[in-house]
DNA sequence: CCATTAATAGGCG
DNA sequence: CGCCTATTAATGG
């Protein structure tokens, strides 16, 4: 493993990828790195207590970043986010990061930017969900994966119950369509790992 | 091994 | 399609 960079690791979020290196360092300079989260640990929970149905609302591989709107906006926590495996987070007070914004303008107006990029990447993924159908969705989630791997065998890096709950469906409604899927000729399924037919 | 959790099957609304 | 229950498979100690 290399030593933790404080600049490499702000270039890892999409909203700071293509910022200058003056810009990142001024970000770092309100950041905080490398707090662990053992496996099962919750790195944060809505104030407000009882919880009701666990939902998969996204699933952060390494580098992802969550929650970014709360650098944003103002709001009481209102989701849980647990360490699935042993963690490193890395975060920005909103506060600071805010002044840094009114101080930087060059800034802003880059996050402005790369916002209207995610702004595309979220109509499609709010597409796939309202408009199709349990079967259409699974296939078109499994598309994406083959696509952006370039490849397709395409390995599910999670527990399908955690998978189903991410595309909105229950396990076992995932389950059925998986073989409805398989019966139709368009994939193979081999345990976590499937073929996408294309 | 045993105990727990995940995946699948079948029935029903 | 979701929810419920039962059965089987996989996983971890």
């Amino acid at each position: 493993m290399t030593k933790h960079s404080p600049v490499a690791c702000l270039s890892k979020a999409a909203l700071f990828t293509d910022l200058p290196i003056d810009l990142k360092k001024k970000l770092v300079a309100v950041s905080t790195h490398q707090q662990k989260f053992p496996k099962g640990s919750i790195i944060r929970q809505p104030d407000d207590g009882k919880d009701g149905k666990e939902v998969v609302l996204g699933i952060p591989q390494k580098g992802d970043i969550e929650g970014q709107q709360h650098l944003f906006k103002q709001s009481e926590n209102e989701n849980f986010v647990e360490a699935v495996e042993d963690t490193w987070v890395c975060s920005i007070n909103r506060a600071d990061f805010q002044k840094l914004l009114q101080k930087t303008p060059d800034l802003s107006l880059k996050l402005l930017n790369n916002f209207g990029k995610k702004l595309v990447a979220i109509e499609h993924n709010s597409v796939l969900r309202n408009t199709l159908d349990a079967k259409e969705r699974i296939l078109a989630y499994l598309n994406d994966l083959a696509n952006e791997q370039g490849k397709n065998e395409v390995k599910l890096e999670l527990k399908k119950k955690d998978l189903a709950s991410y595309l909105g469906i229950t396990p076992e409604t995932f389950s059925r369509k998986l073989k409805e899927l398989e019966k139709d000729g368009k994939i193979e399924v081999h345990g976590r790992w499937i073929n996408v037919k294309r």
